[in-house]
DNA sequence: TCGAGATAGTTCAGGAATGTATTATCTCGA
DNA sequence: TCGAGATAATACATTCCTGAACTATCTCGA
């Protein structure tokens, strides 16, 4: 048991050591969290390094990509928020999409400081193709729970980040 | 409602369009890991930009410093695994550590090739002062729930991560 | 015992992320 | 109408992460 520790049995070896170490006793707030985190991880980790990074494409360029599919041509603006991508982030990822021919920025005709995004028909192609073996990697995962076990996550989790607006939450501007 | 497009509520509309546009009808599975991710990211921003960043410590530092203060020394092969980082990005975060005398190296004595990570004094004490900050934050961030949603919260995830077996995961050797 | 292959760690080049500074544009009150 | 301040985007410097090349060490069979 003790030999065997890995990423994912670190979490209740952190959890028993906290408490009987060190006195903690709501380590179940540090379990929680590091849960989250870690299933996080694992699912994104798999899904960049079978879908995204053999199609060429980062994660983050996926999410933007995938934001203008799914919510339309946007402000740089907008788009960073939807992605949870600082400005600079999106801003320098922009730059090899553009040249690819997969996303078209133009100056927004109301007002000359914005750039409106959208994808070209070559990044509508290549999204749509892209999300269909993403899709297929998330229907695997998602298979792991029931239907009603996963709307039960997805309500826990709903609950937990609604919380935010009670914390005085650090976010990208 | 339309105008109003957030990080947080893209996950409901990209279920809606998904659906509605693209014709899928297995969109639960994406608004789960949509969810998931999503979650993650505005908790973990926001306790890296609270507490670690402050502290002047990267998000990346703190696992490793974690790691080693609740499993004990070890070899860095292991600790790269026990945090999720490569052993590449493991070996570079080492090098300011080891500077800063947070964290000692030395030669396994049994296996030349080998190193083995141990916390110095001050790096016990720095985890120890770091880590009660960022457990504050953490109880109140799980506060958003009860004791028996973050106990069904957690088993969820585990389960969900559990699944991988079946699944052929990539994850960092 | 010696050499091929495996393994541990580091280094390096390149891509990707951040915050800050800078530039261009807009808004609005005097 | 003009100038101060706000806002949008980009440029820049820095940090971090990744895979690949490299060095050092170990293992094991001939």
């Amino acid at each position: 048991m003790d030999g065997e520790l890995t990423f994912w049995s670190f979490v209740p070896r952190a959890r028993a050591r906290l408490a009987e170490e060190f006195g903690y006793d709501d380590v179940s707030a540090t379990e929680l969290l590091l849960t989250l985190n870690r299933a996080s991880g694992v699912v994104t980790y798999d899904l960049e390094a079978a879908v995204h990074r053999p199609a060429g494409r980062s994660w983050s360029s996926f999410r933007i990509l995938y934001v203008l599919w799914l919510a339309g041509p946007l402000e740089a603006k907008k788009t960073a928020e939807l992605t949870g991508l600082s400005r600079a982030a999106l801003s320098n990822l922009l730059g090899p999409l553009a040249a690819d021919g997969i996303v078209d920025r133009e100056r927004d005709p109301d007002d000359g400081r914005s750039v409106r995004l959208s994808l070209s028909d070559a990044g509508r192609r290549e999204i749509a193709e892209t999300f269909r073996a993403h899709h297929e990697r998330e229907i695997a995962w998602a298979a792991a729970l029931s239907p009603d076990e996963q709307a039960t996550l997805v309500r826990l989790l709903d609950k937990l980040v609604a919380h935010r607006d009670d914390l005085d939450v650090r976010h990208r501007s």
